[in-house]
DNA sequence: ACATAATACTATATCACACGAGGTATTGTT
DNA sequence: AACAATACCTCGTGTGATATAGTATTATGT
């Protein structure tokens, strides 16, 4: 029951992780490990429903025998990313909510 | 609102509603609707889950011939609120990467 | 040389859950 | 009489996270 806020944040965190530089699957799993654990049974389809919706692009290519599927973020995926810092004000209006009336002061 | 993040809010936002006073499902329904919009077929099973987790106590009650089933939270539904309050600052951190190199003031 | 870990992707089965659609019943309004 | 609002509930469906298992190569340790 706890950190299921974090779980929403999933399709987010994949898209921010490829924003600056294309990566791949494995790799992905280990830049997200400090802000959230993922399994390869949760990125990889995750990463298939982001291409779907052509938020991302893939490319195949081999390293070192291995075969390795670039992700690369697309306009849309960029737009994406801008849509949810919008989104963050109605839930920091949540966040407020649910933590009225508390003095701790997460938010200067 | 991305309904991926609202999914994760949902259960939190339950029990805020009911933070200061006890409440009934379609009072909820409403003072939860202009922070979001949750329906009745989702609010049930979520006060049952709500219930068999302990995090809320139910008392039947009559008002003007309608049944009533007033919503209570426990001790147990304090501290999951206070658990919430701090795992803010983790899911603030996401925040931060996934809108890093961005320029919106979003937190001043 | 052999075993194990790390790299890298995929498929399947399962469980949780949000929500539309539908149901029951009373009170208030038009 | 008709309809909206109040107030509860259930079922079916679709989405999605995740465990488990499988395939295959390279690197490391013993």
């Amino acid at each position: 029951m706890d950190a299921q806020i974090k779980r929403g944040l999933l399709d987010i965190l994949v898209l921010a992780a490829i924003k600056d530089e294309d990566s791949y699957g494995y790799s992905i799993i280990k830049d997200l490990k400090p802000y959230l654990e993922i399994s390869e049974s949760t990125l990889y389809p995750i990463l298939k429903r982001l291409e779907a919706a052509e938020l991302l692009t893939v490319r195949s290519a081999e390293h070192n025998g291995r075969l390795r599927k670039y992700y690369k973020i697309t306009k849309a995926g960029l737009l994406r990313l801008d849509a949810f810092a919008d989104e963050w004000q109605e839930v920091m209006r949540i966040y407020n909510y649910v933590t009225r009336g508390e003095d701790k002061n997460d938010e200067a």
